[in-house]
Order: C-alpha cells, then structure tokens, then sequence
DNA sequence: GAACGTGGTCAAATCACTTGACCAATTCCG
DNA sequence: CGGAATTGGTCAAGTGATTTGACCACGTTC
C-alpha cells in the first residue's frame, strides 16, 4: 500500500530553509550581518534555542558564521564563484535550475550573436567539426554520456568564438556545475530517441546561423533549444511524478 | 526585513497531505476502504491518536467517512463529478493545474477537428459570431472579466458544433470550475496587452481552421493555444515569485 | 452467538519547544 | 581606556504535541 512514513518536521528545519532561500535569492548577501538572535526570534515567532537549532545547522553548511559578541554574518567565502556551500543550495531547490537556463539562455544567445559576427574563420572551423562529431555519434548510437559531452564541446566552442573572456569564465564555471549535475542530469536529454533528434537538429540550426554570420538567426535559434530544453525537463519531472504515482496506484 | 514567522508544523498535517494526494491522484479511489488505524498509524510512523486527528480533519474535509467497526472509507460521494471536496482538492494542488490544461487541450483539440468535420453551418455561424464579439471586444478596451467570457463562450461554441453530448456536459463542468477560478484565475490571461493580442490571434487561427473545414489545422491551432496559455500562466508564477522576492529584497 | 477486528476514547510518559535567566565576548560611547 | 549595552552561548523549569498502552463499543465473520 502507498503510504509513506512522516516525520514531524522540526521548527529548526523551517527556520533553515527559510534562510537558505533567503540566501539563494540574493536577499541575504556575502558578508552581511542577520538580526541579532533575540529581534531575529521574535519575527521568526520562534524561541531562542530553537533559532540557535537552525542557525547551527547553517553554520554547518558553510552558509553562515557566529562570532560571540559580535553577530551573526552570511559566510563571506560566498562571495567566491560557486563556493560548494552554494552549489549545494543550487542542487536542492529546483527554481535554480529555471533560473540558470534562463541566465544561460541569455548569455548563449549574446554568444551566439557575438560568434557569429566576430568568430575567425578559425573558431567557426571548430564548431563546424564539434558538430560533424555530434552528427558521428548521432548515427554511431553512442552513449548519453558521451553525447552530453559533445553538447558541452559544442556550446564550449560557440562561447570561445565569442571572444568575450569573462562570458567564457563565466560560463566555463557554469558547464563545471552541469557536468556535476547540480542542476539537472544533463544526460537525460539524450536517453529519449526523438528528443536526441531534435536536439541534433536544433545544433544544426545554431552552426548553420553562426557559420552563415545571421547574428539575429543564430540567438533566436540558441533561444529555442535553451526553450526547447527547459520544456523537455519540465516534461520529465512530470513524467517521473507520474510514474511515482502508477508505482503506488500498483502497489494497492 | 523579509523573515516571515514560522510555525510549527503538527503532524497531523503532514498525514493530511499524504492522503489528500492519494485521493487527489486516484490512487484511493471512492468507496475504497483504508488500512485499519492500527495498521496505518504503523505504516505512517505515528501515533493511533496523531493518525486519528487527521483522519478527522479529513472527515470533516469531506474526503474520507468512517464507521465504527466497518473501517474508513473514501467517500462515495466523490464519484460524482466535481463534488466540492474534490473541487476544494483541485483548488489547493499546483499540478490540478497542469492536468487540467493537459485534459482540457486533449479534448478541445478533438472538439475542434470534430467542429471542422460536423459542424453545420449554423454552428459555424456561431463560432464566427462569438469571435467577432472577441474582435469588438478587443478593439474598444473591455475588462478582463468581460473578455474572459468572451473566451468561454467562444470555447464553448467550439464544443457544440462539436456534437458529441458527452464531451459538452464534461467541459461544461469544466468551464464551471474553470470559472470559480479553481484551477487560476483566468482573467489574468487577459491583463497584459501582448498577451491579449496574442490569444485573439490564436483564436483567429481556431475559427479560421473550423471554418475552413480544415480537421487537422483546427487541431494544431487548439493545441497550441493551450500550450500558449500553459506557458504563460507559467510565467505569471514565476513573476510573482520574483516580485516577493524583489519586495524582500527592498524591505532590508 | 462468540471471537476477532474495527473505530472511539483516555491517562501517563516522553519529546520538542518556550520561557526566563545567567555568563562570556564584542562593540560603542563618554 | 573603562563601563555600559548588545551580542552570542548555555541551561533549567514549564508547556504543549505526540507516543505508549489500555480499555470500551460496534460491526463482521465463522
């Protein structure tokens, strides 16, 4: 039967998360001194040993430092490009992962722009073979694995015919969290037949305008596959979710 | 600054939630008879007393019926259509939402073909009518709430010449729910100018494929439309999310 | 009709949290 | 520079939520 244990949340666990979003959307920032505990209990509505409960919790995490007498302060080693304390966060709540695609679609577009208008014949050289590879491995049936580190290859050498050195940082730093899974399992995209084969081809699109120096062409097709691909990941969180549910319609 | 109080979650609730899920998903299914308490309390991990608090609520809620040596039952009364313990569900559950608009572009789309194929002139005449009224409409500023019954009525004109008596007395019921603004309040499609013009074009592109006589186009013009709307309230949720945290962000 | 299994009720014990107090460290102000 | 104020750190007693365990009444089954 489907019934799954529960556990009385703790208040503490409340109060973490309500931090830790706090710190995740940017409204708590590096280096930034919280309320003092006793004001801070008081608009939480929770007593101090309770408050102390999360804000040790935090501490642990690396998200949060106590000095006594002093106060307490959002880490500072935040302030460092994806410090793990914040991939971790990133990897537990799913709106970074709506908000990364969006920044990345973004950005990729702008790089696509930017390929396409300053990329050498060198650099377009290199996306032109980073796709003959994929179209290789495409026919050859290769493994997600391997395809989802073509993609990466691919949209590696679009941003590096962009010629803009702190895009690229950015985004090599970005490819770094993809690959550890920290916002999705990029490989997934890969396992379904026809979604491979769109994939494919929205890749030709993109090389087709960069090659073809239409900047215009080339952003909007890198913003359809960015669409593209948050709509297939919706379509498999969806997917699990259902398969959740005729697993515990079955269980009866 | 943005700290909301917390409260302390009983467990009682967190029992709530799982069933109401269950029932939601048609795991439980009316007149289905749950474990015994003595069982269930075990399978949950609480307490007979804790389970019984739920189960309360849940009788309360309509959702569940218990007697006395027999066991507890999911109501029967949940059987019929959009009794307003399921209604009430639907309204508290973010992937109703999602259902709905999934069921609800199933079934248009095929009202659609079948308005192409069946319709007769009369009904034709109608669906020309109540877009012309939706053109009116447009052009002079109407209210939201006006514009969102244009809506229903040029829907609902689709589903008529569409001939099927079934298929109008289930979205009836639909339009029902859809209009106590149980799975979102549907005026909001109609609040901002670019998406306005945006939905009178996709209905143009309905009435166009109907008229035409054209099954498969009529099909593909309803699907898109609802994957438009999909993606739109999509976006409104994610614009209020960002808008709460825009405030939190000011309120330091 | 008796036994078993069910829902319904309740008291005592345990755990999570609150209240209130006190101590040590840091900051600020005169 | 020292004292006052504010901060974090710690802890005991009280309160409420939950658990444990028991008992009673009703319905079902053999």
């Amino acid at each position: 039967m489907p019934f799954q244990p529960v556990t009385a949340a703790r208040l503490s666990g409340a109060v973490v998360e309500q931090i830790e979003l706090l710190i995740l959307r940017g409204v708590l920032r590096p280096g930034e001194r919280l309320p003092a505990e006793r004001d801070l209990a008081e608009r939480l509505g929770v007593s101090r040993p309770s408050l102390r409960e999360a804000l040790g919790a935090l501490q642990e995490k690396g998200l949060l430092e106590a000095r006594a007498g002093a106060g307490v302060f959002v880490a500072e080693g935040l302030r460092s490009v994806f410090p793990p304390a914040l991939v971790r966060l990133f990897a537990g709540h799913r709106e970074a992962v709506v908000d990364y695609i969006g920044f990345r679609r973004d950005l990729e577009g702008q790089a696509a722009e930017r390929a396409a208008v300053h990329g050498t014949d060198g650099d377009h050289a290199v996306i032109a073979a980073a796709l003959a590879a994929m179209e290789e491995a495409h026919g050859r049936r290769s493994t997600p694995e391997e395809e989802a580190e073509l993609d990466a290859g691919f949209h590696m050498a679009i941003l590096e015919a962009a010629h803009n050195v702190v895009l690229l940082h950015m985004m090599r730093a970005m490819f770094g969290l993809l690959r550890e899974g920290v916002f999705y399992n990029r490989q997934i995209m890969f396992r379904n037949q026809p979604t491979r084969a769109r994939l494919l081809e929205q890749h030709r699109s993109i090389a087709a305008a960069i090659l073809g120096r239409d900047p215009a062409a080339a952003r909007a097709a890198v913003e359809a596959h960015m669409d593209f691909v948050e709509q297939a990941l919706a379509e498999q969180v969806r997917a699990e979710g259902h398969e959740a549910v005729a697993r515990q319609r079955l269980e009866r």
